[in-house]
DNA sequence: TTGAAACAATGACATGAGTCATGTATGAAA
DNA sequence: TTTCATACATGACTCATGTCATTGTTTCAA
């Protein structure tokens, strides 16, 4: 069960801390790097629309994006997250192509922003460098496959569960749903509102979970994760 | 509406003849592409699976083939189709990781075969070339992107009109049935057997399609169309 | 303070899709 | 030639999911 919703603590201080760049010793690369400062990303912004010109790549350090399509005003479906760590929009600017998607902030972020010669510069002249790019590329390649037939393999009711449990606070077994509403969790499994609201209200009523303060707080972890792995 | 059966006529010659080759001026590695044989590859021939470690990389000259995950015995996902121009397996080489699929052959084939050392001398020696791999990657992301949002947005009937429309033959207006089994339809699809066969039936009663020769031929490519986009 | 609009949530009903059982056809083995 | 297993195809039934209408709550502007 692959994590969707990063629990993890610890602050990016520098655009070194990337675990792309660990492997530098390149000194003239670590000062560049170093001296890039974090641009802020509001609720609500949006990074780039589908078939924009690339105009460069990001590095999130903190908050949450979603990365989706638009089949039309009506309908958008969110393909990934972006969060710590993530790097968008390298595929753009290594195939020379407009951006295949549109990105979205969904609370307050932090990142990094390289412009394009500031990624071929980096991408030309070290090879450790490229092939950590390109890794990051290929896996997502394996990411996304595994998404997709996951989708087409479980019922709708297990993508909720899985949802809940792998962005549930470990503390508190709070799910995460202040950081995604209902309409983009129903946005990200491509389903309806509605029909998330009717899969919620069975799972309270069979006492798996229970509404706190409009939270989700998860009660019956083991049962939410059969459903999740579609063995009930 | 993408391909998903190629229909081009084109013989494939040389490894040359593939469009990542076709900047190269390099007589070095144009003698050396050229020497290369096609190998056979026999119906029900399985390439490799998933997690298997990687062994090198397929060019595809002609026939079909199936990229698919396994969830267990029964449930075969088939994540897209392999067919002439198409290269498969760079995405293991570039990351150094085993493959994160299965391919096995659907129908006789012939393929380029390189192997780990000399996909690294290609890709270490040439920025050209390096670039067009990584194209190649990064439309395979794009590609399976757009296959999610498709699977998400459309009904079973109107991915099955599509699969119908786009593998047809256009002179005669059969669909390339011979090529995709039902069985495999079902599981590019992601759904079952009996409810392609439901479709299918729905179809011939509705004038859109009917069976000759075991066969599936277009009668009525508007229509069709029009469910496939999902307009109905 | 009030009213309109937007959002949240639920219920009734309709349709899409899957499962199971059954019958027929085909091919391989005895 | 017969028998058995597998594949093809259909029908009945069940469950998953979507749509529409409705009600209640929240937010914001006048």
């Amino acid at each position: 069960m692959e994590t969707i919703i990063s629990m993890e603590t610890k602050q990016v201080n520098s655009l070194c801390d990337f675990p792309v760049f660990k492997t530098q010793n390149d000194l003239t690369l670590c000062s560049f790097l170093s001296s890039k400062k974090q641009i802020d990303l509001k609720k609500g912004e949006i990074l780039f629309l589908e078939k924009e010109q690339y105009k460069g790549v990001y590095f999130i350090c903190s908050g949450l994006l979603k990365i989706y399509h638009t089949k039309s005003k009506k309908h958008e479906f969110i393909l990934g997250l972006g969060q710590k760590w993530d790097i968008i929009g390298i595929d753009s600017i290594i195939s020379n192509n407009p951006y295949p998607h549109s990105v979205k902030v969904v609370s307050d972020a932090k990142a990094y922003f390289l412009s394009p010669d500031e990624m071929l510069e980096l991408f030309g002249t070290n090879t450790d460098l490229r092939f950590g790019f390109l890794k990051e590329v290929c896996s997502n390649i394996k990411k996304i496959e595994n998404r997709i037939t996951s989708i087409v393999n479980k019922r709708i009711k297990g993508q909720l569960a899985e949802i809940l449990l792998v962005s549930s606070d470990c503390e508190n077994n709070y799910a995460a749903s202040v950081k995604l509403s209902i309409q983009d969790i129903s946005k990200l499994i491509g389903t309806t509102q509605n029909y998330i609201y009717k899969i919620i209200s069975d799972f309270t009523e069979n006492k798996l979970i229970k509404i706190e303060n409009k939270k989700i707080k998860i009660i019956n972890s083991s049962e939410l994760s059969v459903i999740a792995n579609g063995l009930e």
